[in-house]
DNA sequence: GCGACAG
DNA sequence: ATCTTGTCGC
């Protein structure tokens, strides 16, 4: 069971949004603080209703092995639109209630979209991290913002990502010749932390087995 | 003004 | 995110 600290508050515009991400982001640790991690959740989002409904998907798995422990799913009407850089308004309301369904108790979140590559440093990770307060980690599948040096071709190979001057996070080539992912903090978890628990929950795919089930999961409606 | 832009 | 089949490549 995953139960919020702190209430969700919905902006009723991008500049409500922008103001609560300016106030809520100076309460986010970039520190290591978390005991034993033996249950890791993957959360991801989708859509249908060509939009209306979104459904979000988790998956908890144990650590090492990855057995599967237990899933949820969740489905919502969509209440904000799609605004880079304003992702969580969007996903957090159906994620906080598939998380409130788990029976388990995760130690560690890692979720679709990014967590402190962000351009007021507050993600959806981070946010989600936040409402929670517990550890999460952001993996992101496509480029958001920053720049980094040439990648290495090699599974495990990364490189730090910088915007404005400070580092935000890490592009990670989790698979051989594959495209690479976007790891980050979200809340309550250091990125090189955040790097090894991503590498730790993957196995031969381009995505952690966490997020990957949890995609899984939440297209075939409840089937793995 | 122009291009970029997590899901 | 979603609309969508076969096809190229390891």
């Amino acid at each position: 069971m995953l139960r919020p600290v702190l209430e969700y508050r919905h902006p009723e515009n991008a500049k409500a949004a922008i103001a609560l991400q300016e106030e809520l982001r100076q309460q986010i640790s970039l520190q290591d603080d978390f005991g034993d991690v033996q249950l890791v959740a993957g959360v991801d989002v989708g859509f249908e209703d060509q939009g209306a409904t979104v459904r979000a998907a988790v998956v908890v798995l144990q650590l090492p092995g990855l057995a599967v422990v237990e899933s949820a799913i969740a489905r919502r009407p969509t209440a904000f639109p799609y605004i880079p850089g304003l992702l969580s308004f969007r996903e957090i309301p159906v994620l906080l209630d598939v998380l409130a369904k788990l029976k388990t108790t995760p130690d560690l979140i890692l979720c679709d979209g990014n967590g402190y590559i962000h351009p007021r440093r507050f993600g959806l990770a981070c946010h989600l991290g936040l409402l929670l307060d517990h550890p999460t980690i952001g993996v992101a599948k496509s480029r958001f913002l920053g720049e980094h040096p040439a990648l290495g071709e090699v599974a495990g190979d990364w490189q730090p990502i910088t915007h404005q001057g400070e580092t935000i996070g890490a592009i990670v080539r989790n698979r051989t010749n594959v495209r690479p992912i976007y790891v980050s903090s979200g809340h309550r978890v250091g990125l090189a932390s955040a790097i090894k628990f991503v590498r730790q929950c993957s196995t031969k795919y381009r995505l952690p087995e966490t997020t990957r089930l949890a995609d899984r999961l939440s297209k075939q409606d409840g089937v793995l």
